[in-house]
DNA sequence: CTTGACCTTCCAGTGACTGGAACCCTTATG
DNA sequence: CATAAGGGTTCCAGTCACTGGAAGGTCAAG
């Protein structure tokens, strides 16, 4: 399978795949004229990188979920742990949306939008 | 009123006081030692950025809104504009981490997080 | 034989800083 | 007067996870 094709099957793009393997997450071997082939289970590895990517995590976290999904000895606690922490960093980011939407909603609503200056949005920056 | 002060006085590190000047959002202007002097023009405008940055403005709307902030003949509307276009993008943020933290959620209180291999979330992350 | 679609590598840019090195200026102290 | 501490300055590199683009090799079809 080259790259295109892989591409396709995971909707990666072909320069993030280049880039995966380029930091070591994925090895993909090597045609004779230098085009990269995908195995079965580095096309396996990447379907598992774009789920995880999809749900946010690091791509450093990525690898540790990847390399904990080889070891057929590890305790889910570690796999937990990882997750868990990425949902505290998921709360933190939705926590701090939400409060930027409250106040800029709150802004939007009361600024007239018309062709007067008058705008409490730019008061609001202006005075905290 | 030299950099350290403004650091205080405004919440941002003179890093990123630098930055800005780098960038042309403020023109402090200098001492005969070279040393950047701010005028209360300059600490005004760098309270509004932080205001600004804080509610999640891209610093290149932060550009625009100064401008419309020092324009007298702005209309409203066009920083409604720009706050409304903002505010989408938050929503459509806060949307993709709640489906993360729904999906993630779930995975994490299915897991056991015990010593045992087994693990729904590594599970989901190979099945899709 | 050429065309077009593949593939390759390498370099630069993104956003908004942040860390660190190397060096200058000012003031207080021994 | 030397020096040390605590300001300030510039410039370069790194962050994160790609992404765009240039320059060029490879391959199958017509």
């Amino acid at each position: 399978m080259n790259i295109s094709n892989v591409s396709d099957t995971t909707g990666l793009p072909a320069k993030t795949i280049r880039y995966y393997e380029e930091i070591g997450l994925i090895t993909p071997t090597r045609a004779a004229n230098g085009y990269r082939t995908f195995s079965e289970t580095e096309v396996h590895k990447l379907n598992f990188l774009a789920r995880a990517r999809s749900l946010g995590f690091p791509v450093e976290s990525c690898r540790s979920l990847l390399a904990l999904y080889d070891d057929q000895s590890r305790a889910s606690a570690d796999v937990k742990e990882i997750a868990e922490a990425h949902l505290e960093e998921i709360d933190r980011k939705i926590a701090e949306l939400t409060a930027m939407r409250d106040t800029l909603g709150d802004l939007v609503h009361a600024c007239a939008g018309d062709s007067r200056p008058d705008c409490p949005i730019l008061k609001d920056l202006a005075e905290g």
